[in-house]
DNA sequence: GACTTTAGTTTACAACTGTAATCGTTTTTC
DNA sequence: GAAAAACGATTACAGTTGTAAACTAAAGTC
């Protein structure tokens, strides 16, 4: 088993990341409420997570009496832009223009969202290139034969 | 463990099928090949993959001689498709279309890209709404203080 | 202060994953 | 046709993940 750079999440620890992102700060009481209701969780099992998240360093515990005072130690942000840049690894470069596309199509938008995707891809349009270079393997993607 | 409807694949094994999907039919030995080379696996671990993705009904296993000529049982497009509702699953509906923005800013993208993205852009700017609805239980987003 | 509740820690345990060696057959190959 | 190579199946085994009970110690309650 290979030995991640940055620290990731499974999808039942990042339940509890969102807790905890949500609130600041936030006691196992909180996260034990939250997700009793939304997984119907155990309280041991949230407590097991917790624990698992405060030995990655992904949840720093500080000591509030005799109990802790759980935070996050990375942002939900970047936490998301990690796990979507790992998805975006699994496929070859050539398909994350659809992929995106897809993603878009799918997606109920704002008004406000709307508009920043407009300028960020504004942005693109005056960087994008006649191909975009395959980073696959032989065997693993039809680069050349693809239009 | 929750049963997946959708039947959903490793990272490890989606690399298996990224060869499959690539070549249509595909032996045991192209799987091997392009995999001892991309990732150093040995044989064995290939087929162990191999056979894993057969018993889950995800890779077709023709008889042919006494080996067999595999197939995928599911498209790349679907199954990227699959994988990317459930990244989305994860995180606020409210964020998607920033989460989406972020992605589209860390890609590279062909002209055709841009224009296929300005496509789908263009046709969402006529269904945006003011506030996209928040899909998170109380204690897992911050919707009601969020502009 | 005895009893109950709460919080955190330890232990459990099966399923899933990554990584492979070994085994039993076929199929090649000289 | 005997030896070598290839293929699929079986077995192995440790680490991860989901799910939780049990245990321990502190805190609140009557």
């Amino acid at each position: 088993m290979v030995t991640r750079e940055k620290v990731e999440m499974t999808a039942s620890e990042r339940e509890v990341m969102r807790v905890v992102w949500t609130l600041g700060n936030a006691t196992s009481k909180d996260i034990v409420d939250v997700l009793e209701r939304k997984r119907d969780w155990k309280p041991a099992t949230a407590k097991t997570f917790i624990g698992r998240l405060v030995k990655k360093g992904i949840l720093f515990a500080e000591p509030h009496g005799n109990k802790y005072i759980y935070t996050a130690a990375i942002s939900e942000e970047d936490s998301v832009k990690t796990a979507a840049e790992r998805f975006f690894e699994q496929i070859c470069h050539k398909q994350a223009g659809k992929t995106i596309a897809d993603m878009l199509a799918g997606a109920t938008l704002s008004h406000q969202d709307v508009e920043l995707l407009q300028s960020v891809l504004d942005d693109k349009k005056k960087h994008s290139v006649d191909k975009v270079a395959c980073n696959c393997v032989p065997g693993q993607c039809n680069c050349s034969t693809q239009r």
